[in-house]
DNA sequence: CGCCGTTTCTTGAACGAGTCAAGAATTGTC
DNA sequence: GACAATTCTTGACTCGTTCAAGAAACGGCG
């Protein structure tokens, strides 16, 4: 598992750092976590990381194109390792569990907007709002 | 203009009051303005309303469907007036500014996912990413 | 293998959008 | 007009995230 995480850092020309090979296993392990669960899960591992470090290696791995950052309104930062697939997102509006959902449309269509208003598109990015299962049965969060 | 907000708030069962009324007016003058925006052009005709008596109008405005809430990855909240017209958002990476697309499909077939997880959908939101016309010719923001 | 420059991490303070809470003012109804 | 309910004012406060300075780790080189 290390060996992967570090297969990828090195691939994308990275250095290869403790906090950074953990920070990658957790989001691989705990898809659509925030930073606070990603803090702790790291932790578990490497008791002593900085809050400040698994920022810092959450925004490097994003840039990177090692993990995607999501943020639906209302949400703070989420965090998820599949990338480059063209694949969406359910959120409940009652609980804020996130599932993923592949593309609705085929292959990647997504990307065409009907009028790009002179903008260069190079991603679309949808997400359903809703109710999950649990949530739909029994309403009222409060 | 002040009769049209006031109608459309009785029409969804709200009191009307002044502070709701101007934000109105601001959100239909400013589309996807922020919330800062929107209390000055709200204090450009109600100089005393407080930042408090926005947050709670655009709340209660957004709870009742009369305006719509967007925030984007990395964007404080936004909030404009076209509502149940099924259309998207294409956003700049480098500048940050939005404009309205029409829904890419159709009617609102968007509203479809392929798997939905079990969950009941009632929306589908959908932001295109990409650069403006202006970042696009002109690159490296920073 | 150990050194060096660069990058990354630690520590701790700071920021800003948004929320909470208590009391005063306003709304709409009787 | 007066009352109950809702909404607004004021001001403090929270929480996720960022900023900044110095210490430590990374990896290329000899």
């Amino acid at each position: 598992m290390t060996t992967d995480a570090e297969q990828l850092l090195r691939g994308a020309g990275l250095r290869v750092t403790r906090p950074r090979l953990a920070v990658l296993d957790a989001v691989h392990a705990h898809p659509h976590a925030d930073t606070e669960s990603i803090i702790g899960a790291v932790r578990r591992g490497l008791p002593d990381v900085s809050h400040q470090a698994v920022y810092d290696s959450l925004h490097t791995l994003t840039a990177a194109g090692l993990v995607r950052r999501i943020q639906p309104s209302g949400s703070v930062a989420r965090y998820e390792s599949r990338v480059d697939d063209n694949h969406h997102h359910v959120v409940c509006r009652s609980c804020g569990a996130i599932a993923d959902v592949d593309c609705a449309v085929g292959h990647a269509p997504c990307l065409t907007a009907s009028d790009d208003s002179g903008f260069r598109i190079d991603e679309a990015e949808v997400i359903y709002w809703g109710l999950c299962p649990a949530c739909s049965t029994a309403p009222t969060p409060k």
